[in-house]
DNA sequence: CCTAGTTTGCTGGTCTGACCAGTCATCGCA
DNA sequence: TGCGATGACTGGTCAGACCAGCAAACTAGG
């Protein structure tokens, strides 16, 4: 047998190759964030196709989270920043069409955020320190003032976490699947909560994983941090779910 | 101040309404995965828009993985299974575009793998483990008949870790930064390198992590994958990066 | 001279209508 | 009964047109 391997013979569409040639473009980094594509009038010169067609490649580019368009005098197609946005709304659609179970998602938050926690112990500056005691303080005021500025300082403390653990990629994962474990539990939230107590056990947790990342200390912190999402989520899980985490290392009644 | 939050005056678009109508049918299962929409030519009575604004919906869905079209007598927009290519191709896009560091990549796999050695151990079947087993094997009886084959057998057995994990979203992404790395160990792998002694090295470490795997020994699973990576990489980081992995908990020199 | 309002030329968003190239069910012929 | 021609679909692409909004350039008034 030789080694010719044949590529599947699929059509080649248009506005496909019109979207591979931009997206090469961006991924290679001839054009970076913050550039303007030619109006799209240009690009069907370019491209030597049609408006339809070069619109259509946008359109798929823009659902890539690789570009947006904006109309007027100075306007036209432009590069974005890579943010983790898109990459949670296909953890969502994922999760949500079918096949991710709230498990899964909690056990991969915990593997992100509790290494995060580790990494932020060992590297922080002193300004993300005093950023993350600047959140817990925030969460103290707001304690009584009701949940939504609360949880504001509490989504607050936790983005200084990821920041200080010097490790985007980290970062954007676990901000993509904590925004899409936030979507899936408003389907299902329990509204009788105590939503008092719980801002307290928060509190709690959040103070504990502060301490630890704040005198060096990795493994506590991620353990911490393991503990601290594991007795969260505990009463959403499944037994597999459950015993995932204990092998993961976070303490489960 | 009250309680009332304005929503981003956004302008809403044409298609944009119809992605959203579909996607809603779809994620609430309204229509099913194998379901087909009606024709383009039709959506757009439906719709009351123009077919250019229905296929530019339709090209957003299919980007988002959830459609599919297919020309032809009995063709038509089709509702596709959820499958993780989508995610892992915006994940790959987005660790292209955000140029993240091979450091941060290392410690990105390094967090996921061990995580899910630590799953595997817990959580594996028996038909599981003896892929690895049979992979290993693979691995012994081709180390000395060049890379190609030995490296195949490698990646089977490390696959066949990421099943056992029993988390998809797991595999998902560790498949997806592997294979973000590999390309960029590309550029600059060194071509001198003592293959063979790297070989047995692979296998050394790769055995150490089936034994604790088979014993159910997940802390020593997690422990081993990490020194695994951590050593194979070790000549690749920069200073950071190595007090990273330390801090995640490998042992570097 | 400076400012405020208007003009003008651009942008993307949408629509109409048309043609092409496949595919598949069906109908009619051998 | 079997099979090939046919036609009614499908999506893919194109051309040209109009609209609304934005921003810079320009102009008239202070």
């Amino acid at each position: 047998m030789n080694n010719v391997t044949f590529r599947p013979a699929v059509a080649v569409l248009t506005y496909e190759r019109v979207v591979e040639q931009i997206e090469h473009a961006i991924v290679s980094g001839v054009i970076r964030p913050g550039d303007r594509l030619a109006s799209e009038r240009e690009l069907m010169v370019q491209f030597s196709v049609s408006r339809p067609t070069i619109r259509e490649a946008l359109r798929v580019l823009q659902a890539q989270g690789l570009i947006a368009s904006k109309p007027g005098g100075r306007g036209g197609p432009e590069v974005l920043a890579p943010s983790p946005e898109t990459l949670a709304r296909s953890f969502t659609t994922m999760a949500r069409v079918a096949s991710l179970s709230l498990s899964e998602l909690v056990q991969f938050r915990i593997v992100l955020e509790s290494s995060a926690c580790q990494l932020a112990a060992a590297l922080h500056t002193p300004e993300q320190l005093s950023a993350m005691g600047d959140a817990i303080g925030r969460m103290e005021a707001e304690v009584a003032n009701g949940s939504d500025s609360f949880n504001r300082a509490d989504l607050d403390f936790h983005a200084s976490i990821w920041a200080a653990s010097h490790n985007d990629l980290l970062q954007i994962c676990g901000q993509a699947v904590s925004g899409s474990i936030l979507k899936l539990m408003d389907d299902r939230m329990d509204r009788a909560t105590d939503k008092s107590r719980a801002m307290q056990e928060s509190l709690e947790r959040d103070r504990t994983i502060f301490a630890a990342i704040a005198e060096g200390n990795s493994a506590g912190a991620g353990d911490s941090a393991r503990n601290a999402i594991a007795s969260y989520f505990e009463q959403y899980l499944d037994e597999d779910g459950a015993r995932g985490l204990q092998a993961l290392g976070a303490e489960i009644d």
